[in-house]
DNA sequence: TTATAATTTAACTAAATGGTTAAACCTAAC
DNA sequence: GTTAGGTTTAACCATTTAGTTAAATTATAA
């Protein structure tokens, strides 16, 4: 019977698609059968209601997320050189799925919920390795004290806030889509900067 | 007749807590309804219909959010003085309103067209000013070059982010509620020292 | 008092929407 | 060729939802 789950696929990424621009909330089952070509009683035969549909899109979304990421902080290279790698694979994420970082802040903000579905969240935020480099540099007077949650919400802010706030900065800045698209490319080399120089004592 | 324009206000703040939690298309003119008190015909007698509402609601708490920054950067102080009043000012505007942030990009990553009412944006985002602050600066040798898109993406997504991905970071760090406003009541120093080191030379 | 506006009540409409059903059709494996 | 599962069609159901209506009631200002 070879289950051919070519149709699964095809749903699991139109229904992305979808819930990503509208949201849960704003999605419609139609409109997903629609634009998969397809016709809704299909739709429900692979996925029984909305609420699994978007349940197993959030979770793919949220894993693939996730798995490129959890090993940056377990590469045999100085704290330095992790952030570099941790700040361009973050970039290069969101730039294949721009509106992905709002899609997951918006659902988990409606739904807190959601959140006993992230696994792995302690290998993209490895607070206690994080926690002793920051000693590390510390002690050899190159870096001020930081609070862990200070240093990650800071880095990772710095990555994301342009792809939470594209609308709004694109307008402040009177850029149009590839203005827009050639900042947030040298956005990577930046951040590495300015993140570095903000954590030191001097 | 004296229109008693508290009803309208009524219904706008309770409105206005409706959208911010659920969005326009998680919203429900019956909810709203019932958390002020009122009956569904009320509320379309003062505003016709929910587009209307929610682009009453949509524009006075951008207002509200651009009148209260709009004057920092005329401010009679040095730049770093200004940056620290607008951290500030930006932390105390969310602290009121937690939900706002992702709200205003939520809203306006769906529905572009937004983007139109969005008023005195340029004087929340002073692009030229900032540009001959940061030159001057640069000629001294005290910052180092960074464009004004960066400056200003930095600082406002270093103020920013912990409001809007609020349930990730608080799940990430393991905090409870009250932890995670600690947390936030600390951010104003923290993101005033690591920003102005951040533009530093050395 | 009287007229006018605010508010309630309650029923109603029309459209959208998630979900179901059953019969028919197609296709590939056996 | 038969069978079983994937797929379509098309109608259908129940519920939700925005919005309306009209009559009754209450407050308010002139």
């Amino acid at each position: 019977m070879a289950k051919d789950s070519t149709t699964e696929q095809l749903i699991a990424d139109t229904a992305e698609k979808v819930f990503l621009e509208k949201g849960i909330a704003g999605a419609r089952m139609q409109e997903i059968a629609d634009a998969a070509g397809i016709n809704k009683a299909l739709l429900h035969y692979y996925f029984r209601s909305k609420d699994k549909l978007f349940e197993y899109v959030f979770d793919r979304v949220f894993q693939d997320f996730v798995m490129r990421l959890r090993t940056v902080f377990e590469e045999e290279l100085p704290i330095e050189g992790q952030i570099r790698v941790f700040i361009s694979r973050y970039i290069q994420i969101f730039d294949r799925k721009p509106g992905m970082p709002l899609f997951i802040q918006t659902e988990l903000y409606r739904n807190p919920d959601l959140i006993k579905r992230f696994t792995f969240l302690q290998s993209v935020f490895p607070a206690d390795y994080i926690r002793k480099e920051i000693a590390k540099k510390v002690e050899v007077g190159e870096w001020r004290p930081i609070r862990v949650s200070d240093f990650l919400t800071n880095l990772i802010g710095l990555c994301v806030y342009p792809y939470l706030a594209q609308p709004l900065l694109q307008h402040a800045f009177s850029m149009n889509d590839s203005d827009y698209q050639g900042f947030l490319e040298n956005r990577a080399e930046t951040i590495y900067t300015f993140f570095l120089q903000g954590l030191r004592t001097q």
